[in-house]
DNA sequence: ACAAAAGTGTTATCAGTACACCCATGC
DNA sequence: GCATGGGTGTACTGATAACACTTTTGT
């Protein structure tokens, strides 16, 4: 496999992680700086999604794991390609474009825009080569380029999927509690639930399995251990078409 | 606006009609024919999407609105970027490949795949520049470089978004019975619908509004007509977060 | 024993499902 | 007046929404 840059087609990867401590949905980004100022003193120091161009012989999913894991060292995170960016002028700001020269890459790039989602304790971050720091979805810091376009973009449709898709439990570990599955839902649409409706509701799905076990380390009443079954819900899922506009 | 082609990014366009008289979901494809067989013997005459390289200065939105729109000669129809296909192999059929040589483009071409949604009659076929035609989703003729692939993701992403979204609208008139309606779910989902639960739930929306209007020129008892409402839609939608997982 | 968070119950209203016949119209 | 497709009603069951207190546990 030859290593050979495609030079105007990149991927990016929106990272999103839930914090299950903090109950805040973060997005990974990694800082972009510049020291030497350019001729006009212009200083670059601000935050980018991470991306790279893709080769020739890899696929575009294969490069946003590759992108993904070169960041992370994570594999198999669920991965969603939820659009591309393409317009002539997304890296036209004066910074973009110092920086594509610094870099060589060409500013007419078109970028598959993929999202990722784990829970943000899978991602270790010291030592981490990227300088990557998680940030709160609703506090953002400066970002490069389109950059903070395609999140709001990628939350968006994550919003969206999380109203109808069981996407929520790839943003929480293996074992959850009820609560956590319920700050889960208030983080990503900015809403309250009412805990009694939402735990009966929830509890009642065949695809969410009470275990055996109960918290550790808690200081306070332990909770309820429970796990999503795939399986269970792809037979549930198989047949029902509930038409919901 | 210079017309330099973008060597290896193109669109590809899906189109959807529905035919309320048929009750049939279609899609327009455009005959592939390369008449001097090669040196191999081999004869082109299949079908593909309507699609093109993109321009230096375009967005890739335009692109498609550019390319349907010199298909059909419509503008403003519901548009859906819905995924790109950039395999390194995907134009690898021989077929492809002489094609590529005649058409002289990359063999790595990294498409974005726009579906669009319309009411079949409202193309005009005859005279059509590209001899497009229409085919039922359920019997496809036999189609050129990966577009069966990306025809069925398509149907897959519509599938699923017709439970969810207000999209069905878009492939029929503006006004319409609620049996066409009804028809038209049954041909998307593959599935039969009892008329009486679907007439009350249907009526009872908000943004579905009775017109003081009959079907006409029909040979039975002429139906109610109806509309849909974007602005009500959205003004229901936005205090709604029901989660359905 | 106290603080903190887990967990629980009821009622009223609304939505979904299953099911079969009458009605209005054009011809 | 008849064939065709449009249009309707009921009973049952399950889901949602609104609402506040008790229980369990670690410290």
């Amino acid at each position: 496999m030859t290593l050979e840059k495609i030079p105007n087609i990149s991927v990016d990867c929106v990272v999103f992680g839930f914090d299950v401590i903090s109950k805040s949905l973060n997005v990974l980004l990694i800082n972009r700086r510049l020291n030497k100022p350019n001729k006009e003193n212009i200083i670059i120091d601000d935050y980018v999604l991470t991306g790279y161009h893709i080769y020739k012989n890899e696929t575009l999913d294969d490069a946003a794991s590759r992108v993904l894991n070169e960041l992370t060292g994570l594999h198999n995170l669920y991965k969603k390609q939820f659009k591309v960016f393409g317009n002539p002028n997304r890296l036209m700001n004066k910074k973009d474009i110092i920086w594509a020269e610094s870099e060589n890459f060409n500013l007419r790039t078109v970028t598959v825009a993929y999202y990722f989602l784990l829970p943000t304790h899978e991602v270790n971050l010291e030592e981490n080569p990227y300088n990557a720091n998680w940030f709160p979805i609703n506090n953002l810091p400066e970002l490069g380029f389109d950059h903070e376009k395609i999140i709001n973009e990628a939350y968006e449709d994550l919003k969206f999927k999380s109203l109808h898709e069981p996407i929520t439990f790839e943003l929480l570990p293996d074992k959850f509690t009820i609560k956590d599955l319920q700050d889960l839902y208030e983080s990503i649409l900015g809403i309250q639930i009412d805990n009694r409706n939402f735990r009966r509701k929830l509890i009642k799905k065949k695809y969410i399995i009470a275990l055996d076990e109960k918290q550790t380390g808690v200081s306070k009443k332990p909770a309820q251990l429970y796990m999503f079954s795939r399986d269970v819900y792809k037979k549930v899922y198989e047949k029902n078409f509930l038409i919901n506009i």
